[in-house]
DNA sequence: AGTAAGTGGAGAAGGTATCTCCAGTTCGGG
DNA sequence: CCCGAACTGGAGATACCTTCTCCACTTACT
């Protein structure tokens, strides 16, 4: 937990908050994050005000509307991801660079449904949180380039086939309702076995999503 | 309401209904198949009287729970989707089988919201509906154990990976939101061909789920 | 001790879904 | 063609949600 200070944690811009309050706003982070977490952004304020103790009126008044909670949970959560697509192309083996950065996403969003409808499904975004969502997308270009030219991976994979499989995996980690919160891992091992490439194998007769699609199934606000 | 009145069930074992009567119920029930193909259980039977150009208490009067209107729409398609599983099972190539079954339950609730959640999810079932969606897991274990009978499908593929892999290409199906519905054929290919079995690859590492969880997530209430 | 900052939570405002009621319309047997 | 029973529409009662405001009270800090 971060130490609270008058100085270190003011609202942008204003002035410092008084410790109680300070206190507070901490509370409400919190109890945001656990509660997004387990039961996604449907959430209402009333119930992260319930879950931290406080009346609705401190959420209201320290985040004016329900964006502005979400966009100082998720930044952080977002730049974390970023990086692990970063770490992921730089690791000497391209397959396994893609293996860790699909299994890492998901285990992520497996985890915390409000970071899956944030990065999967663009829910409640805006501004900064979207430009990092779109940062992303010349990343898993570059990851799957280099899995392909070290031959290890089919060719016919797209980049947009990841945000499809990422759904997919997200698809079984869900059905286990957090009894097997692990079962994922069997079905992303089937899928890389599929994506595997091979040589005697016919290539994949149906095509990618167009990038277009992907971006309206995103959520992703082209700017220009 | 407690008590039925003598008119118990408008078309099985009750008298015959006026024609204008008959009329709008078949244009209710045409309706409901529509909206709840398009927008899933969750329309109100409001929205079903609107699109059926016929006021609520219509459709209150001719159904008087959502639940009464569900199954007589969907016990039909269920028994479609168990004779799909029969028609599976006589294929004379397992693997074929299989592969017909699969795709032929995705392409159906991928342009079938409705039967998605009734068949996978549960939702509004009751009664009949459970028994034939209980009916129909021995004919996926015997059509499972048909195809690694045959060579072809890994032997640690168990029953319980149907449901998963269904809701998996379910959420690839929903992804493209309309603009490429087939897409999910692709990810069925990468799906069958981690399935295939190979003598040479190592064999899944993660296990499947239990029986109790998957009944569980697809709200199958066990008898007895 | 004085006062600005902060608090809680009742409740206003506005939404949605379910289901009932009954004045009026339509059907169809006599 | 007439009349009672069957049937109809849809306004509105009820019972929820959610969002957000307001202000009498409490607390922190000088």
């Amino acid at each position: 937990m971060t130490e609270r200070s008058r100085q270190s944690d003011p609202v942008e811009g204003g002035r410092p908050l008084r410790r109680d309050a300070a206190r507070n706003r901490e509370r409400i982070l919190h109890a945001a994050r656990e509660v997004f977490c387990q039961q996604g952004l449907g959430v209402t304020l009333d119930h992260v005000a319930r879950h931290a103790k406080v009346g609705v009126g401190t959420v209201y008044r320290r985040f004016p509307t329900k964006e502005a909670l979400i966009r100082a949970l998720f930044e952080q959560d977002l730049r974390m991801r970023q990086k692990a697509a970063e770490s992921a192309l730089a690791h000497p083996d391209p397959w396994q660079g893609l293996v860790d950065f699909l299994a890492g996403t998901t285990a992520d969003i497996a985890e915390n449904r409000g970071l899956y409808e944030v990065l999967l499904l663009g829910a409640h975004t805006s501004g900064p949180i979207d430009a990092a969502r779109g940062d992303m997308l010349p990343f898993l270009e570059a990851l799957i380039l280099r899995a392909q030219a070290s031959g290890d991976l089919r060719p016919e994979v797209t980049p947009s086939d990841i945000p499809v499989i990422q759904h997919m995996l997200h698809a079984a980690a869900q059905f286990s309702q957090g009894q097997q919160p692990d079962v994922w891992r069997r079905y992303l091992e089937v899928l890389l076995n599929g994506l595997r490439r091979r040589p005697d194998d016919p290539s994949l007769a149906t095509p990618s999503l167009s990038n277009e699609v992907v971006e309206r199934a995103m959520g992703i606000v082209r700017p220009e």
